[in-house]
Formats: structure tokens, sequence, C-alpha cells
DNA sequence: TGAAGATGGTTTATCGCTAAACTATCTGAT
DNA sequence: ATCAGATAGTTTAGCGATAAACCATCTTCA
């Protein structure tokens, strides 16, 4: 690298630290919450639970920013253990459309309180500054590499939280 | 949640982010990197580059932050391939030694080059300045997470870059 | 010296993700 | 009205990761 320590360098290591943190923090978080549930499957609980209504599969796929595949597995999950209903969508042969259970609301809430002192323990070791003051630099970042996968990939819609 | 716009919800919403950053910019990577080479095995390679010398599976599981499972795999791979030595270790008969070859080297610089206008359109666009001065915090997080996990887990020994 | 426990590495089971191929249905243009 | 192309969802193959079980070897200590 002729850049040693430039501005590639950083990004380099900003790039580094994201990647080790995406993986320790979602793997203690898994450990934390409750029936093995994983981030993926809390990540759509989540997000039902928040916004609520019915959701296609594919508008799930693009809010998580996932594969339709990843969905497809992710639903037929949450389905089995009784967290969402899935059932056709009557304007279109086609799809689908989930929506949370009262069961998945109660595992929902019951994840959020299991997480909630590990990220509580974090927040107080790192400092509630400085992570508040990250949060803008990340948004940036991940609404540029959120725009470059639109016009790499196919064109699979905007994304509408 | 009762923190709802607190500093639970600025580190869910830091988690989150990172999480989808982690992802979209690691595939943004794989697919500019050559001969279908992956990041994790980009990583091993790169750390070996930096740093020389003959290292064991184990020590570059933990600098890569993986379990030795994982590690196995991914030194299997790059030995396949020709980017990596494997030998025994003469003064641990359980040991193996891994070390990059002249293959793995050039490997390694070409990922580099390939890596590096991704790099720089997202620094552009971002902001040089932004980045920088995020790499701070998001260090003190990683390290964070990897004490805790060090706790938790078993103990696996020290992580020595 | 000899047995118990620690440690390095591999393997297997399970889950997540992508990419790409495939089915079924919808839409739009002629 | 029909047919080509777009779109929703599923499936399969392949890689990454963890956790846990399992060998082989090393270390320690009684």
């Amino acid at each position: 690298m002729k850049d040693e320590g430039g501005t590639i360098g950083d990004a380099f290591r900003f790039m580094t630290e994201i990647g080790i943190i995406a993986q320790l923090s979602g793997n203690a978080m898994e450990k934390a919450l409750p029936d093995g549930m994983t981030m993926a499957q809390f990540g759509v609980l989540n997000h039902l639970a928040r916004l609520g209504g019915e959701w296609s599969p594919l508008r799930l796929a693009n809010a998580m920013q996932v594969t339709k595949g990843a969905m497809t597995h992710t639903v037929r999950y949450l389905s089995e253990k009784g967290h969402v209903a899935v059932g056709p969508d009557a304007r279109d042969g086609r799809g689908k459309l989930v929506s949370i259970t009262p069961k998945g609301l109660a595992a929902r809430d019951a994840a959020v309180a299991a997480m909630r002192p590990e990220i509580e323990a974090l927040v107080k070791a790192v400092s509630p500054e400085l992570i508040a003051q990250t949060v803008p630099a990340l948004e940036k970042v991940r609404r540029y590499l959120d725009e470059r996968r639109q016009d790499r990939g196919r064109p699979t819609s905007k994304v509408q939280t």
C-alpha cells in the first residue's frame, strides 16, 4: 500500500473494525437471546413489532437488506415457531403477506429485555456520547453502500422502510 | 422499549448500522476481489503479508477473531490455492505452522489493488475526515467486545497481533 | 514415571448469506 | 387477446461462522 497511514489506510481500519464488531456483537446478542433466537429472526420480528401491518417477504428482504432467498428461510423459521402468520396476497397471486402474531410480539419483547443489560453494559463501558456521535457517520456510510448495491445488483426496487 | 430515543436506542441503531455495513461492504469487496477470493482468505493473507513469519492456525484464529474450526477451513483453502505453505511445528507435535508463499504475496497485492478504487470511492463520497474520526470509537467498542468474549468463552489465550 | 488435565487441530451439525436457476403469476404493448 | 418480459417466491450450491465432540500430543505434579 503506497498510502499507508493515509485515508485509504483509515478506511481499511474502519472496515476491519466494523467487520469484527458486527461478528462479535451479533454473537454476544445471540447468546443472550432466548429460545435460540438468531439476530436475523429478531430483526424481522422487531421490524414487524415496531411498524406493524402486513409485509411481503420481498419488502422485508429489502428492509433488512438481505436477498429474498435469505428472507424465505427466515420467514419459514419464524412461521414454524408461530411468531409470524403467513398468508396469500389477495391482490397478487404470486405474493404472500407476513404479519406478527401475539406470540411473536411476546417473543420480541422478551428478546429486547434479554439484550438490554448487554447493551447497557457496552454503552456504559464505552461511553454513551461516543456511540451516539458515531451513528450519523455510520448512517452515511450505510446509505452510500446501499446505493452502490442497487446500481450493481439487479433492480430489486427501492428500499422502503 | 421504555428508553426509546435514549442511549439504549442509540446503541441499538449503532449495532444495526454496523451489521448492515459489514454485510454490504464485505459483499462489495468480494465482488471486486480477483479469483473468487473471499474476505476471510484476504484477511489471513494480508495479515501474513504485513507481519511475516510463521503462524500457528490457532494464533491466526485469535488474530482474525474467529474460532479455530473456521481457521482450519480457511487455511486449507489457502493451502490448496498455493497461497500459504503449511508445515509441522518442530517444537510441538500437535501444532502446525503457516507462512505466506510468493504466490500468496502476489495474490494479496492484486487484491489490495482491486479493492483500492472501491475504497477510494467510498472515502470520497462519505468524507475522509468523518471516517478517520470514527475509527477510535470503533476500536474502543471492539476492544470491549473482545474482552467480554474472552471472559465468557473458553480461555483460548490472549490475542496477540 | 505415570496419570490427569490442558492444548492444537479437525470434524460435524446448524444457521446465515449470496448468487443463480427455476416456477408461477402479473403487466403491458401491440 | 396474446405473448414477451417483469416480478414474487423457492430452491440449490457454495462459503463463512459458531459450538461441541473428538484425537493426538504436551505438561504438570504427586
